[in-house]
DNA sequence: TCACGTTATGCAATTAATTGCATACTGTCA
DNA sequence: TGACAGTATGCAATTAATTGCATAACGTGA
């Protein structure tokens, strides 16, 4: 379901292709939704069958021809039938802390390795995000105002990374 | 995958029926990977039947019958195996921030009410979280030894419960 | 005694997500 | 010119997760 609103929200903004559509998940909506190319090919499918996106086939001279997607009416009013419901609560799934919480077998170097290595994957998100946050703010006044709610996400996302390094550096020091 | 290694990291812990295990799944690693009693009983089924975990039917006078599961030395060895690749990244999946990453179209007050009844989930499970963790520190030191690395996660559980608080709030400061 | 909550287990259907494979066109660099 | 990276789309199979339904025993309180 999430997908779903996910992929109208995000037509919602500005239409595009599906591989656009792709780009701009990996770098917003992704950071809180994943999903692969396969699942979203599919999901525009299955929402054009539905009448809740238009298609429009563009040729492109240098590059393979693209559908590009845009938000009905139809779909609009299904975005805010979906915006209507409450939100289902926030399930963390994290492989990491599985593995740490089952890490009591294992050699404390391996997973002082698997953590470390964990921190530094979340040091260069933060960093993209901050480099986000600033390419934000630097928009012009009428796109940044359409762009207020995915900016308090990535907000979130930038306080999610200093958390976790914060924790890494704790856990380092721990094991 | 993580589901297989979750259960076989907390009969690791101690030996324990599918609901047993449940309930230990709900105040522990629950907080990180969700499951279902019935995701939980066909996943023991499935272990049971590899040989991974063995299992003995234990009669109960005042309640039904129980099978109780156990790691067995094969189980063990599978779990050193999944102990040592490396965990996948973390994925966050927020049914919340997608909502609010689309909520553009949403009146900022239905925002407000959603983000404000998330905040009451988020302080109850912060102080869920520090219940346990005080308990944890009550233990006889040979089991909290046994529990370090669980305790380690609930500390990763508290500092995301915290920065949900405060983002939740800067949030209502700024819709 | 009947309803309700807790303990305890499971099957079946559906939906969602992952993984593997596949095609095709263009531009660039060696 | 051949390999590789990027753009662009998709099918099929499998695995994981959710949802709905079902059973059954016991204890407690109305």
């Amino acid at each position: 379901m999430s997908l779903k609103l996910a992929v109208l929200g995000l037509l919602d903004l500005e239409p595009g292709s599906g591989y656009a559509l792709l780009q701009r998940f990996r770098s917003s909506l992704g950071f809180f939704w994943q999903t692969t190319h396969q699942q979203l090919y599919k999901e525009l499918h299955g929402l054009h069958e539905q009448g809740l996106v238009d298609c429009e086939t563009v040729s492109q001279e240098s590059r393979p021809d693209k559908k590009v997607y845009s938000l009905s009416a139809r779909g609009a009013d299904e975005l805010d039938a979906l915006l209507a419901k409450a939100a289902s609560p926030t399930k963390i799934r994290d492989p990491l802390l599985v593995k740490i919480f089952c890490g009591r077998r294992l050699q404390p170097e391996a997973l002082r390795a698997e953590v470390e290595s964990h921190r530094l994957e979340h040091e260069k998100t933060l960093q993209l995000y901050r480099v986000l946050y600033e390419q934000m703010g630097k928009l012009p006044a009428a796109v940044r105002q359409r762009y207020h709610h995915p900016l308090l996400t990535l907000k979130l996302g930038i306080r999610f990374e200093e958390t976790w390094l914060a924790w890494c550096d704790e856990v380092m020091g721990e094991l």
